[in-house]
DNA sequence: GGCTGATATTGACTTGGATCAAAGGGGCAC
DNA sequence: GTGCCCCTTTGATCCAAGTCAATATCAGCC
């Protein structure tokens, strides 16, 4: 399981600071100086551990912090009345959780963790307070925030215009940029999530996700075994999205 | 035209200050003390007019400012390289343009205006400053931020998991929501933009939102008439998003 | 280590919305 | 004022993805 390499193996010394967490470059430190990032640390109050298909909050939540990834796997979905569910992220580590709770005082999505995983607790009015501060840490946050909406565009874009196999094809290729950054292969890595989340995310059905997995395999652009994914042709894959009519 | 009323009818006194604009609680300065607001004034350093069918700005246009919309309608969309649009979203009076700019320092998306339109610029790293010296102004942007991603999740939703008349239904609501928030009447309104725009925004063809504009009529639940739109039943749009299996 | 429920694959058939096509209707430019 | 082009409506047909169903496979638990 490659996965279990990004969990820290040894339980002897926890890190509870942003200063020796090897995750800056990902997350909200980003190009702070060692001396700003020491002022994080004194915020990040606290970690959380949530076990795998635990809420770490729920929509409806009183809001008042933001999560940072520090190890595992989330997703972030919406329910409708009727029960339909629409999952709006897939979160890894290094990437904020709760950005949605600000604009009203209460979460409106629900943070559900894939496997286990642990969260930096950052209290939003401390985080505010700080930014009012530190220049860098106020414009990086908005830059994030911005991000997050442009990465929203995209998901739109995807179910707006895309066909199945284009939408599997983009989410596939953004996965392995994201494991990339992260220092996992590009190429291969295993999926956290079912086939029917996969789904509520693109806008399918979870059979016929299956089905153009199979696809992808039958064309000989990835190797897939269940969770397991393992990309041969990127570049077949890439091309996949670009093209409007198939023939 | 209704609209007509929404724009300054006179040209005499053009009022450049957010002190004395009527969208004090719609736009930026919600929550804002007097004083707080004039020095908002010194920030809002220029009008622009947009004429109908021109660009606020371009995706790759670089970033430096955010836009408050002071009259008038536009829309935002992404373009994929093969032609295919994406509406990302319709903004009217006292919304803010521009807020995509900010994580990578250029715009990724298109602003175009849908009617003669006049918008404040907000150079963003002036607005960065004052919010490091008002609370209420960094907390109130924030939550705008907030609220824009909540709104993305929003219409994840309905491009993920509804049919064409729940999210066409989802879609006048909205309207008419905003409108009302306007001042205007929450039951009769223009439309800015065409079925086109429309069915790109909702993920569908022109064709398909108009029939289901003509099934909405034949139902009694609206009265349209081109981009006139007078909706007869809003609880009927209502009870239309939540029935999933229709019969 | 074998049982069990959850997850995944695959096939057969249906269907909602897309596509193709044609005819009105309105607003704007001249 | 009028003519043209864009926008809208409506009909007929098609097809990508949904639905229903039957296995197959895996992961977790005792």
């Amino acid at each position: 399981m490659p996965n279990r390499k990004a969990v820290a193996p040894v339980l002897t010394v926890v890190e509870t600071a942003c200063s020796n967490c090897n995750l800056h470059e990902l997350c909200l430190p980003l190009g702070m100086s060692t001396e700003e990032v020491e002022k994080l640390d004194e915020l990040v109050s606290s970690r959380r551990r949530v076990k795998r298909g635990e809420h770490l909050y729920r929509a409806g939540d009183a809001f008042d912090s933001i999560f940072a990834v520090r190890s595992g796997f989330f997703k972030t979905d919406v329910l409708l009345e009727d029960g339909r569910e629409q999952v709006t992220g897939f979160q890894m580590t290094g990437e904020l959780l709760g950005l949605d709770g600000i604009s009203n005082e209460q979460h409106s999505c629900n943070a559900i963790a894939l496997e286990d995983s642990e969260v930096c607790t950052i209290p939003f009015s401390h985080l505010e307070n700080l930014s009012r501060e530190i220049q860098t840490l106020q414009h990086h946050f908005h830059q994030v925030m911005s991000r997050e909406i442009v990465r929203d565009h995209g998901v739109m874009m995807l179910l707006g215009t895309m066909r199945a196999e284009e939408r599997l094809a983009a989410f596939l290729l953004n996965l392995s940029q994201r494991f990339t950054a992260r220092g996992y292969s590009p190429a291969e890595f295993y999926l956290r999530m079912t086939r029917e989340e996969i789904g509520s995310y693109l806008g399918l059905k979870l059979e016929t996700v299956s089905r153009a997995f199979s696809r992808f395999q039958e064309e000989g652009h990835i190797a897939v075994q269940q969770k397991h994914v393992r990309i041969l042709n990127i570049a077949g894959l890439k091309k996949l999205m670009s093209q409007h009519t198939r023939d």
